[in-house]
DNA sequence: ACTGTTTGGCTAATCGTTTCGCTGATCATA
DNA sequence: TATGATCAGCGAAACGATTAGCCAAACAGT
């Protein structure tokens, strides 16, 4: 291992010179410059970044925690998080915390330990205090796509009452009257916030949802199946489903498919999120999307901003719209 | 930020000490072990994985680069990947190489800088010297999924021509005999080897496929799409196609319904890789699947092996066999 | 009692950078 | 020619951990 040391001294300088060369960080005479980086050239020489690390207390590292990476959801917040923090010279390590609110703890811990300059999470349950974090002297953190009431913290999130009634707000236009919906978790925003839009739009329009058509899921395709195939199998039926996300709309399109059910022919489904419409699936579902890519990005820009300058601000908030896409999973009431 | 130094203070003891407790490299008797550990406690302290890395010359991380992370095939092994690492303690960084060769150099030179400990690669085309890296000082890489000819280097693959062979013989033992494949890329293992191991299986049956129902492919989506819709809309067309992966399979399915053919009824579709059992999708497809998980963990294994032990050893070579997996997607000729 | 060995714990060097503060040298001005 | 400024470049002190080397105290064996 070549160090700066070596080529100091191959160039006959003091390290402090060699440093300015590398960094552009004071005026060296065209001479010296010359001299060290033949030096460099000629060693092969490369700055660690480890002892850069320590030296300047930056890694260049920045942090992604999300809540279930096997979900495609997720994958595609992967994938711009990674191009998104490339782009600005950042490297990503990611952590699933896989719903599960210790997990996600022992990540941050982690995080904290390896010194990343700043984090993205998809906050799990409401128990932490990430606030807290910022003030500590570790990195600032953006919550993203889920949101942690009364703490003053910077989120991206969706609007989630818009989504769920947007996708109602579809049914309803095509003559629904009994429609049921497969929500989320509660204490979360995207559970709760979505199943509130679905129940404002039924009640705009005089309607109420029944007891027996709601459903609380988990964000799990495997729970969603077997609630929907529970629910479905009643002749008494919905005739419409609104389901809270896209993992559990597939489960639900299985649990159709093994009751000989057909879709929109029996049950109309509208759902919120994107992987529904991933191509191949038929008949493709009608949804709310959300633009993830651009809320990753957004997420991802107020973090650097963070980063780079003041760490004290309050809390900014970003809320994009969903857009209601529609294929074929809907149709008409006769 | 606290450091081992306010640590060393607060238990009246020397740092050396405290390194002591924290790793526990050295008898240190159970009443100054006490106070350690309290103070510890008290002051909230984690040993910085920075100082530790310059020290040690080790930083805990593990670089993974992916072909494509948008491709849910690879979100399985990133999700396999990171509960492998993390098991071992260390840390998941991830690139997206997205089937570029210069991109996969820049994360390569990226991850020499950061120091990272070993990488995980799914190779991009065969114009890199992998091996050399190992030799030159920096971390070890594992190759998981395809293989690079010639290589001295650790790899994890599957057996292709045995995927191809297999899936094909099932459709020949369906009583097709007119089969068409889209294959993936010539210089990759996994779209030659794919492709050698369905012609085997035909030319064992004294068959061999016509030109032109072979369709090169690109390993994407919308590639297969055209390629398939090309193919298929003629009257003339193969009775059954076999895909040589997942992505190119959803392509061709959503051909298939946009030229109203029907599956199995019209064509029957056999493919490899994984994605196709994603839930939902009708009708399942039948394929030859591999077991990402264990083959991503045992790429880590190795590669944790390889950190930690002898660098110098030859390059060892991992094969692990796809298995049948019938679904809804073919049908008897008849 | 004297030597030799173990032992717990401390001091200080080290990892490879960056950067603060300093030193001569150069230079313009009075 | 003094007198400050300006400035290129250097030496050495950080950054926060690990660890080699050392030192007294305790102990055992003759």
């Amino acid at each position: 291992m070549t160090t700066i040391r070596d080529v100091a001294q191959a160039a006959g300088v003091s390290t402090a010179t060699v440093s300015a060369v590398i960094n552009e960080s004071a005026y060296v005479s065209p001479d010296l410059k010359l001299r060290v980086l033949n030096a460099i050239d000629a060693l092969h020489y490369k700055p660690s970044q480890v002892a850069r690390n320590l030296r300047r207390g930056r890694t260049q590292l920045v942090a992604l925690v999300v809540a279930d990476l096997a979900n495609p959801f997720y994958s595609r917040i992967v994938t711009a998080a990674e191009a998104a923090v490339s782009a600005w010279g950042y490297s990503l390590v990611i952590f699933n915390s896989d719903e599960k609110p210790d997990a996600e703890q022992r990540s941050l811990d982690r995080i904290r330990q390896l010194g990343c300059d700043g984090a993205v999470v998809v906050p799990v349950g409401a128990a932490h205090d990430y606030r807290r974090r910022d003030l500590s002297g570790d990195g600032p953190i953006v919550l993203l796509g889920r949101s942690i009431e009364n703490q003053d913290v910077d989120t991206v999130t969706i609007d989630n009452v818009a989504a769920g009634w947007r996708a109602t707000g579809y049914l309803l236009d095509l003559g629904h009257t009994r429609i049921g919906a497969i929500t989320g978790p509660a204490q979360l925003s995207t559970g709760r916030g979505r199943f509130e839009g679905m129940r404002k739009a039924m009640e705009e329009r005089g309607l109420t949802p029944r007891d027996a058509d709601i459903r609380c899921g988990e964000f799990r395709e495997d729970v969603a199946y077997s609630v929907a195939r529970d629910m479905l199998q009643s002749p008494d039926r919905p005739t419409a489903l609104y389901v809270a996300n896209g993992v559990m709309a597939l489960g639900v399109m299985r649990a159709l498919a093994d009751l000989n059910l057909t879709c929109p022919g029996d049950v109309s489904i509208a759902s919120t999120d994107t992987i529904a419409g991933i191509g191949g699936l038929s008949p493709r579902l009608t949804r709310t999307e959300h633009p993830v890519v651009e809320m990753t990005n957004e997420a991802i820009r107020m973090l650097i901003d963070r980063i780079g300058g003041d760490r004290n601000g309050s809390g900014r908030n970003v809320v994009f719209q969903p857009t209601l896409v529609v294929a074929d999973s809907c149709a008409p009431i006769h």
